[in-house]
DNA sequence: ATGTCC
Protein backbone atom coordinates (compact mmCIF):
# COMPACT_ATOMS: atom_id res chain seq x y z
CA UNK A 1 0.00 0.00 0.00
CA UNK A 2 0.59 3.61 -1.06
CA UNK A 3 1.40 5.41 2.59
CA UNK A 4 3.08 8.08 3.48
CA UNK A 5 5.04 6.48 6.89
CA UNK A 6 6.64 8.54 9.73
CA UNK A 7 7.43 4.85 10.81
CA UNK A 8 6.48 1.65 9.73
CA UNK A 9 3.16 1.40 12.33
CA UNK A 10 1.66 4.78 10.97
CA UNK A 11 -1.37 3.01 8.82
CA UNK A 12 -1.70 -0.56 8.79
CA UNK A 13 -4.85 -3.09 8.18
CA UNK A 14 -4.76 -5.56 10.84
CA UNK A 15 -6.12 -8.69 9.05
CA UNK A 16 -5.17 -11.85 8.24
CA UNK A 17 -3.57 -12.79 4.66
CA UNK A 18 -7.02 -15.28 4.00
CA UNK A 19 -9.26 -12.31 4.93
CA UNK A 20 -10.25 -10.40 1.67
CA UNK A 21 -10.69 -6.62 1.40
CA UNK A 22 -12.40 -4.94 -1.36
CA UNK A 23 -9.70 -2.32 -3.72
CA UNK A 24 -12.30 -0.09 -2.60
CA UNK A 25 -12.46 -0.30 0.93
CA UNK A 26 -8.27 0.13 0.83
CA UNK A 27 -8.32 3.19 -1.28
CA UNK A 28 -10.95 4.87 1.21
CA UNK A 29 -8.59 4.09 4.06
CA UNK A 30 -5.57 4.91 2.41
CA UNK A 31 -6.98 8.41 1.28
CA UNK A 32 -7.91 9.17 5.24
CA UNK A 33 -4.54 7.66 6.43
CA UNK A 34 -2.73 10.14 4.40
CA UNK A 35 -4.82 13.44 5.69
CA UNK A 36 -2.05 15.64 6.81
CA UNK A 37 -3.67 15.77 10.42
CA UNK A 38 -3.62 11.72 10.35
CA UNK A 39 -1.45 10.92 12.86
CA UNK A 40 -2.10 6.81 13.03
CA UNK A 41 -4.49 4.90 11.18
CA UNK A 42 -5.71 0.99 11.70
CA UNK A 43 -7.82 -0.83 9.28
CA UNK A 44 -9.72 -3.93 11.03
CA UNK A 45 -10.27 -7.31 9.47
CA UNK A 46 -14.00 -5.99 8.64
CA UNK A 47 -13.28 -3.15 6.39
CA UNK A 48 -15.52 -2.49 3.84
CA UNK A 49 -16.30 0.49 1.74
CA UNK A 50 -18.27 2.98 2.67
CA UNK A 51 -19.84 6.60 0.86
CA UNK A 52 -16.47 8.09 0.53
CA UNK A 53 -15.24 6.97 4.28
CA UNK A 54 -14.17 3.24 4.86
CA UNK A 55 -15.88 1.52 7.55
CA UNK A 56 -14.03 -0.65 10.15
CA UNK A 57 -11.18 1.43 10.37
CA UNK A 58 -10.00 4.14 13.11
CA UNK A 59 -8.32 7.57 12.71
CA UNK A 60 -6.27 9.25 15.35
CA UNK A 61 -6.77 13.19 13.59
CA UNK A 62 -4.34 15.55 15.59
CA UNK A 63 -5.61 19.22 15.84
CA UNK A 64 -9.06 18.29 14.73
CA UNK A 65 -12.74 16.84 14.92
CA UNK A 66 -13.82 15.60 11.61
CA UNK A 67 -17.67 15.00 11.38
CA UNK A 68 -17.30 14.08 8.06
CA UNK A 69 -15.29 10.74 9.62
CA UNK A 70 -18.27 9.77 11.60
CA UNK A 71 -20.97 10.04 9.30
CA UNK A 72 -24.47 10.53 10.14
CA UNK A 73 -24.96 6.97 12.43
CA UNK A 74 -23.26 8.63 15.48
CA UNK A 75 -23.43 6.63 18.68
CA UNK A 76 -24.47 3.62 16.54
CA UNK A 77 -23.20 0.55 18.77
CA UNK A 78 -24.20 -2.69 20.12
CA UNK A 79 -25.89 -3.81 23.52
CA UNK A 80 -25.72 -7.40 25.02
CA UNK A 81 -27.70 -8.41 28.00
CA UNK A 82 -27.22 -11.77 29.39
CA UNK A 83 -30.20 -13.73 31.02
CA UNK A 84 -30.79 -16.13 33.45
CA UNK A 85 -33.56 -17.72 31.05
CA UNK A 86 -32.50 -20.94 29.39
CA UNK A 87 -33.07 -21.74 25.74
CA UNK A 88 -36.24 -23.43 25.54
CA UNK A 89 -39.29 -23.95 22.58
CA UNK A 90 -38.18 -21.24 20.25
CA UNK A 91 -41.90 -21.61 18.40
CA UNK A 92 -43.70 -20.10 21.80
CA UNK A 93 -40.55 -17.41 21.76
CA UNK A 94 -41.55 -15.76 18.51
CA UNK A 95 -45.17 -15.89 18.94
CA UNK A 96 -44.34 -13.56 22.14
CA UNK A 97 -41.92 -11.88 20.27
CA UNK A 98 -44.24 -10.36 17.86
CA UNK A 99 -46.76 -10.15 20.68
CA UNK A 100 -44.80 -7.35 21.95
CA UNK A 101 -43.66 -5.84 18.47
CA UNK A 102 -46.91 -4.27 18.93
CA UNK A 103 -47.12 -2.59 21.91
CA UNK A 104 -45.81 0.97 22.75
CA UNK A 105 -43.04 0.46 24.73
CA UNK A 106 -43.11 4.14 25.98
CA UNK A 107 -46.64 4.77 26.50
CA UNK A 108 -47.41 7.61 25.00
CA UNK A 109 -44.47 9.27 26.94
CA UNK A 110 -42.15 9.73 24.09
CA UNK A 111 -40.83 13.42 24.22
CA UNK A 112 -40.05 12.69 28.21
CA UNK A 113 -38.73 9.87 27.35
CA UNK A 114 -36.52 11.48 24.68
CA UNK A 115 -35.52 14.54 26.22
CA UNK A 116 -33.89 12.11 29.39
CA UNK A 117 -31.96 10.01 27.00
CA UNK A 118 -30.58 12.66 25.28
CA UNK A 119 -29.37 14.16 28.54
CA UNK A 120 -28.93 11.37 31.06
CA UNK A 121 -28.78 8.34 28.18
CA UNK A 122 -31.01 5.26 29.47
CA UNK A 123 -30.73 5.96 33.38
CA UNK A 124 -33.05 8.52 32.63
CA UNK A 125 -35.87 6.23 32.28
CA UNK A 126 -36.00 5.41 35.74
CA UNK A 127 -36.97 9.45 36.80
CA UNK A 128 -40.21 9.47 33.97
CA UNK A 129 -42.94 9.03 35.65
CA UNK A 130 -45.63 6.71 33.97
CA UNK A 131 -43.45 4.67 32.33
CA UNK A 132 -43.95 0.99 33.60
CA UNK A 133 -42.49 0.09 36.29
CA UNK A 134 -40.54 -2.82 35.38
CA UNK A 135 -38.69 -0.51 32.57
CA UNK A 136 -37.71 2.23 35.47
CA UNK A 137 -36.31 -0.57 37.85
CA UNK A 138 -34.37 -2.18 35.06
CA UNK A 139 -33.16 1.64 33.82
CA UNK A 140 -32.53 2.08 37.28
CA UNK A 141 -29.59 -0.10 36.93
CA UNK A 142 -28.07 1.54 34.32
CA UNK A 143 -24.44 3.25 34.42
CA UNK A 144 -24.40 7.29 34.60
CA UNK A 145 -23.76 8.73 30.85
CA UNK A 146 -21.86 11.87 30.16
CA UNK A 147 -23.96 15.42 29.76
CA UNK A 148 -24.23 17.01 26.63
CA UNK A 149 -23.76 20.53 26.34
CA UNK A 150 -27.24 21.95 24.79
CA UNK A 151 -30.42 20.54 25.71
CA UNK A 152 -32.16 18.49 23.11
CA UNK A 153 -35.40 20.50 22.00
CA UNK A 154 -34.00 20.85 18.52
CA UNK A 155 -34.24 16.87 17.97
CA UNK A 156 -37.76 16.20 19.71
CA UNK A 157 -39.26 15.48 16.10
CA UNK A 158 -37.19 12.18 16.52
CA UNK A 159 -38.82 10.94 19.48
CA UNK A 160 -40.55 8.62 17.97
CA UNK A 161 -37.81 6.64 16.72
CA UNK A 162 -37.13 5.84 19.91
CA UNK A 163 -37.32 2.04 20.57
CA UNK A 164 -37.54 0.25 17.11
CA UNK A 165 -33.78 -0.51 14.99
CA UNK A 166 -33.84 1.10 12.06
CA UNK A 167 -33.10 0.07 8.75
CA UNK A 168 -29.65 -1.47 7.33
CA UNK A 169 -27.70 -4.00 9.25
CA UNK A 170 -29.18 -2.69 12.49
CA UNK A 171 -31.72 -5.52 14.62
CA UNK A 172 -32.41 -6.72 17.92
CA UNK A 173 -32.36 -10.40 18.53
CA UNK A 174 -32.32 -13.25 21.05
CA UNK A 175 -29.23 -15.24 20.72
CA UNK A 176 -28.14 -18.33 23.02
CA UNK A 177 -24.74 -18.60 24.55
CA UNK A 178 -23.31 -21.73 21.89
CA UNK A 179 -20.22 -21.79 23.33
CA UNK A 180 -17.57 -20.20 26.04
CA UNK A 181 -13.92 -19.84 25.41
CA UNK A 182 -13.05 -18.33 29.10
CA UNK A 183 -15.13 -19.85 31.52
CA UNK A 184 -14.02 -17.11 33.86
CA UNK A 185 -14.45 -13.99 32.06
CA UNK A 186 -18.15 -15.54 30.54
CA UNK A 187 -19.56 -16.01 34.10
CA UNK A 188 -18.16 -12.58 35.14
CA UNK A 189 -20.11 -11.30 32.21
CA UNK A 190 -23.41 -13.14 33.20
CA UNK A 191 -22.99 -15.48 30.44
CA UNK A 192 -23.97 -19.09 31.41
CA UNK A 193 -24.03 -22.03 28.46
CA UNK A 194 -27.48 -22.08 26.44
CA UNK A 195 -28.63 -18.82 28.39
CA UNK A 196 -30.68 -16.51 26.24
CA UNK A 197 -29.51 -13.42 25.40
CA UNK A 198 -30.53 -9.92 23.76
CA UNK A 199 -28.16 -8.62 21.49
CA UNK A 200 -29.42 -4.88 19.90
CA UNK A 201 -27.33 -2.84 17.20
CA UNK A 202 -28.74 0.27 16.71
CA UNK A 203 -27.68 4.30 16.26
CA UNK A 204 -28.87 7.64 16.91
CA UNK A 205 -31.30 7.33 14.13
CA UNK A 206 -33.01 10.30 12.44
CA UNK A 207 -31.56 12.41 15.08
CA UNK A 208 -27.51 11.59 14.33
CA UNK A 209 -28.84 12.05 10.74
CA UNK A 210 -29.90 15.67 11.37
CA UNK A 211 -26.73 16.21 13.40
CA UNK A 212 -24.40 15.45 10.62
CA UNK A 213 -26.13 17.28 8.48
CA UNK A 214 -26.36 20.34 10.64
CA UNK A 215 -22.49 20.25 9.85
CA UNK A 216 -20.33 20.76 6.78
CA UNK A 217 -17.20 18.92 5.76
CA UNK A 218 -14.90 20.82 7.62
CA UNK A 219 -12.83 19.78 10.18
CA UNK A 220 -13.44 21.58 13.14
CA UNK A 221 -11.83 23.13 15.94
CA UNK A 222 -11.90 25.48 19.74
CA UNK A 223 -15.51 26.24 20.96
CA UNK A 224 -17.05 24.82 16.94
CA UNK A 225 -15.73 21.15 18.33
CA UNK A 226 -16.80 21.28 21.81
CA UNK A 227 -20.16 22.59 20.39
CA UNK A 228 -20.10 19.18 18.20
CA UNK A 229 -18.72 16.28 20.49
CA UNK A 230 -21.74 17.82 23.11
CA UNK A 231 -24.43 16.88 20.33
CA UNK A 232 -22.53 13.60 19.86
CA UNK A 233 -22.60 12.96 23.28
CA UNK A 234 -26.12 13.93 23.70
CA UNK A 235 -26.32 11.10 20.26
CA UNK A 236 -24.49 8.40 21.84
CA UNK A 237 -26.96 8.77 25.26
CA UNK A 238 -29.94 8.41 22.68
CA UNK A 239 -28.61 5.90 20.78
CA UNK A 240 -27.78 3.97 24.25
CA UNK A 241 -31.13 4.40 25.29
CA UNK A 242 -32.74 3.02 22.26
CA UNK A 243 -30.11 -0.13 22.64
CA UNK A 244 -31.75 -0.30 26.33
CA UNK A 245 -35.14 -0.33 25.04
CA UNK A 246 -35.31 -2.76 21.87
CA UNK A 247 -33.77 -4.80 24.78
CA UNK A 248 -36.19 -4.22 26.92
CA UNK A 249 -38.79 -5.11 24.14
CA UNK A 250 -36.90 -9.00 24.07
CA UNK A 251 -37.24 -9.02 27.53
CA UNK A 252 -40.44 -9.18 27.50
CA UNK A 253 -40.77 -11.71 25.18
CA UNK A 254 -38.83 -13.26 27.47
CA UNK A 255 -40.66 -12.80 30.78
CA UNK A 256 -37.29 -11.43 31.85
CA UNK A 257 -37.69 -7.74 32.21
CA UNK A 258 -36.78 -7.75 35.82
CA UNK A 259 -33.43 -7.05 37.55
CA UNK A 260 -33.74 -11.04 39.13
CA UNK A 261 -33.60 -12.17 35.82
CA UNK A 262 -31.16 -9.83 33.82
CA UNK A 263 -27.30 -10.58 34.18
CA UNK A 264 -25.76 -7.41 33.48
CA UNK A 265 -25.50 -5.82 30.25
CA UNK A 266 -22.58 -4.42 27.78
CA UNK A 267 -22.70 -1.42 25.50
CA UNK A 268 -19.86 -1.01 23.10
CA UNK A 269 -20.32 2.31 20.68
CA UNK A 270 -18.45 1.93 17.67
CA UNK A 271 -19.03 5.12 16.07
CA UNK A 272 -18.04 7.81 17.24
CA UNK A 273 -15.24 10.71 18.24
CA UNK A 274 -12.99 10.55 22.33
CA UNK A 275 -9.88 11.90 23.47
CA UNK A 276 -6.74 9.38 23.24
CA UNK A 277 -3.41 10.00 23.63
CA UNK A 278 -1.27 8.17 20.82
CA UNK A 279 2.76 8.39 20.31
CA UNK A 280 2.77 11.12 23.16
CA UNK A 281 0.19 13.23 21.42
CA UNK A 282 -3.35 14.42 22.40
CA UNK A 283 -5.45 13.02 19.13
CA UNK A 284 -9.18 12.72 18.47
CA UNK A 285 -9.95 8.90 17.99
CA UNK A 286 -12.87 8.09 14.95
CA UNK A 287 -14.12 5.34 15.70
CA UNK A 288 -15.77 4.31 12.30
CA UNK A 289 -17.46 0.53 12.46
CA UNK A 290 -14.57 0.18 15.03
CA UNK A 291 -15.18 -1.31 18.69
CA UNK A 292 -13.47 -0.19 21.70
CA UNK A 293 -10.89 -3.09 22.67
CA UNK A 294 -9.37 -2.00 26.14
CA UNK A 295 -6.71 -3.94 28.16
CA UNK A 296 -9.12 -6.59 30.11
CA UNK A 297 -12.17 -4.60 28.50
CA UNK A 298 -15.22 -6.63 27.29
CA UNK A 299 -16.24 -6.22 23.65
CA UNK A 300 -18.71 -7.64 20.98
CA UNK A 301 -17.93 -8.64 17.51
CA UNK A 302 -21.58 -8.66 15.67
CA UNK A 303 -21.79 -11.95 13.38
CA UNK A 304 -24.52 -12.36 10.93
CA UNK A 305 -28.51 -13.81 11.60
CA UNK A 306 -27.13 -17.03 10.80
CA UNK A 307 -23.70 -16.75 12.58
CA UNK A 308 -22.54 -15.97 16.19
CA UNK A 309 -21.78 -12.68 17.67
CA UNK A 310 -18.76 -13.00 19.87
CA UNK A 311 -18.19 -11.31 23.13
CA UNK A 312 -14.40 -10.71 23.51
CA UNK A 313 -11.96 -9.54 25.84
CA UNK A 314 -10.16 -6.52 25.20
CA UNK A 315 -6.05 -6.64 25.15
CA UNK A 316 -5.72 -2.83 24.45
CA UNK A 317 -4.01 -3.13 21.54
CA UNK A 318 -2.22 0.74 21.46
CA UNK A 319 -0.81 -0.32 17.39
CA UNK A 320 -4.39 -1.30 16.17
CA UNK A 321 -5.85 2.03 18.28
CA UNK A 322 -7.34 0.29 21.34
CA UNK A 323 -10.39 -1.19 18.68
CA UNK A 324 -11.73 -4.04 17.23
CA UNK A 325 -13.83 -5.28 14.30
CA UNK A 326 -17.61 -4.22 14.99
CA UNK A 327 -18.73 -7.14 12.53
CA UNK A 328 -18.28 -9.69 9.82
CA UNK A 329 -17.85 -6.81 7.40
CA UNK A 330 -19.72 -6.73 4.14
CA UNK A 331 -18.22 -8.81 1.39
CA UNK A 332 -21.03 -7.55 -0.94
CA UNK A 333 -22.40 -4.43 -1.88
CA UNK A 334 -26.09 -4.05 -1.12
CA UNK A 335 -27.33 -3.88 -4.54
CA UNK A 336 -24.75 -7.21 -5.70
CA UNK A 337 -25.85 -9.10 -2.53
CA UNK A 338 -29.80 -8.15 -4.32
CA UNK A 339 -29.40 -9.43 -7.61
CA UNK A 340 -26.84 -11.81 -7.17
CA UNK A 341 -28.64 -13.74 -3.48
CA UNK A 342 -32.33 -12.79 -5.25
CA UNK A 343 -31.07 -15.41 -7.92
CA UNK A 344 -29.80 -17.95 -5.48
CA UNK A 345 -32.78 -17.78 -2.52
CA UNK A 346 -36.35 -17.85 -2.61
CA UNK A 347 -38.34 -15.06 -0.62
CA UNK A 348 -39.88 -18.43 1.37
CA UNK A 349 -36.44 -19.58 2.78
CA UNK A 350 -35.29 -16.34 3.98
CA UNK A 351 -37.63 -16.45 7.28
CA UNK A 352 -35.41 -18.90 8.81
CA UNK A 353 -31.00 -18.99 8.19
CA UNK A 354 -28.91 -21.64 7.65
CA UNK A 355 -28.64 -22.35 11.16
CA UNK A 356 -31.94 -22.35 11.88
CA UNK A 357 -32.95 -19.00 13.81
CA UNK A 358 -36.20 -16.98 12.66
CA UNK A 359 -35.86 -13.82 10.89
CA UNK A 360 -39.11 -11.17 11.88
CA UNK A 361 -38.52 -8.35 9.02
CA UNK A 362 -40.83 -7.34 6.64
CA UNK A 363 -38.84 -6.02 3.93
CA UNK A 364 -38.07 -8.42 1.13
CA UNK A 365 -35.09 -6.31 -0.22
CA UNK A 366 -33.48 -5.86 3.58
CA UNK A 367 -33.96 -9.80 3.84
CA UNK A 368 -31.33 -10.61 0.85
CA UNK A 369 -28.92 -7.01 1.81
CA UNK A 370 -28.58 -8.16 4.64
CA UNK A 371 -28.33 -12.20 4.25
CA UNK A 372 -25.37 -14.02 5.97
CA UNK A 373 -23.51 -14.67 2.72
CA UNK A 374 -23.49 -10.89 1.93
CA UNK A 375 -21.23 -10.61 4.71
CA UNK A 376 -17.30 -12.22 5.46
CA UNK A 377 -16.77 -15.49 7.50
CA UNK A 378 -17.01 -14.17 11.24
CA UNK A 379 -14.62 -16.87 11.77
CA UNK A 380 -11.80 -15.46 9.87
CA UNK A 381 -12.55 -12.12 11.49
CA UNK A 382 -12.23 -13.45 14.91
CA UNK A 383 -9.14 -15.26 14.26
CA UNK A 384 -7.60 -12.25 12.80
CA UNK A 385 -8.43 -10.24 16.21
CA UNK A 386 -6.98 -13.28 18.23
CA UNK A 387 -3.49 -13.20 16.04
CA UNK A 388 -2.68 -9.38 16.01
CA UNK A 389 -3.44 -9.66 20.22
CA UNK A 390 -6.42 -7.11 20.07
CA UNK A 391 -8.72 -9.20 21.79
CA UNK A 392 -9.32 -12.73 23.16
CA UNK A 393 -12.92 -14.63 22.57
CA UNK A 394 -15.13 -15.03 25.93
CA UNK A 395 -18.46 -16.32 24.30
CA UNK A 396 -20.35 -17.02 21.56
CA UNK A 397 -23.96 -15.69 20.66
CA UNK A 398 -25.84 -17.88 18.25
CA UNK A 399 -29.07 -16.13 17.07
CA UNK A 400 -32.61 -17.37 17.41
CA UNK A 401 -35.02 -14.82 16.73
CA UNK A 402 -33.41 -11.93 14.48
CA UNK A 403 -35.92 -8.49 14.50
CA UNK A 404 -35.60 -5.90 11.77
CA UNK A 405 -37.87 -3.01 11.93
C1' DA B 1 -27.34 5.09 7.54
C1' DT B 2 -31.94 8.27 6.89
C1' DG B 3 -39.81 9.98 10.56
C1' DT B 4 -35.41 7.28 3.38
C1' DC B 5 -37.93 8.14 -3.58
C1' DC B 6 -43.13 7.94 -4.65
Amino acid sequence: MNLKHNNQERAAIFADPGVWLEGNALQQFERVANHEHCLRAAGMPDLHAGRGIPIGAVFAMEDAVHPLLIGSDIGCGVRVVPTTIRAGGIDKLERRVRAVLDDDLLAGLHVEAMKAAWAFGAQGLAAVEGLPDALRMLAAEEPPCARPLESSTKHLGMAKALGSAGGGNHFVEISKVSAIHDHDRAEALGLSAQSLVVVAHSGSRGLGYETQRSWSAEPLRGQQALKYLGQVTGACNFARTNRFLLSYRMLLAMRAARTSKVCGSLDLVHNDVTEAVVDGQEVWLHRKGAAPARDGQPTVVLGTRGSATWVMEGRGNAAALWSVAHGAGRRMGRSEALGKLRMKYKKKNLARSASGGRVICNKTDLLYEEHPDAYKDIEQIIHSLESFNMARPVAALEPLITVKQ
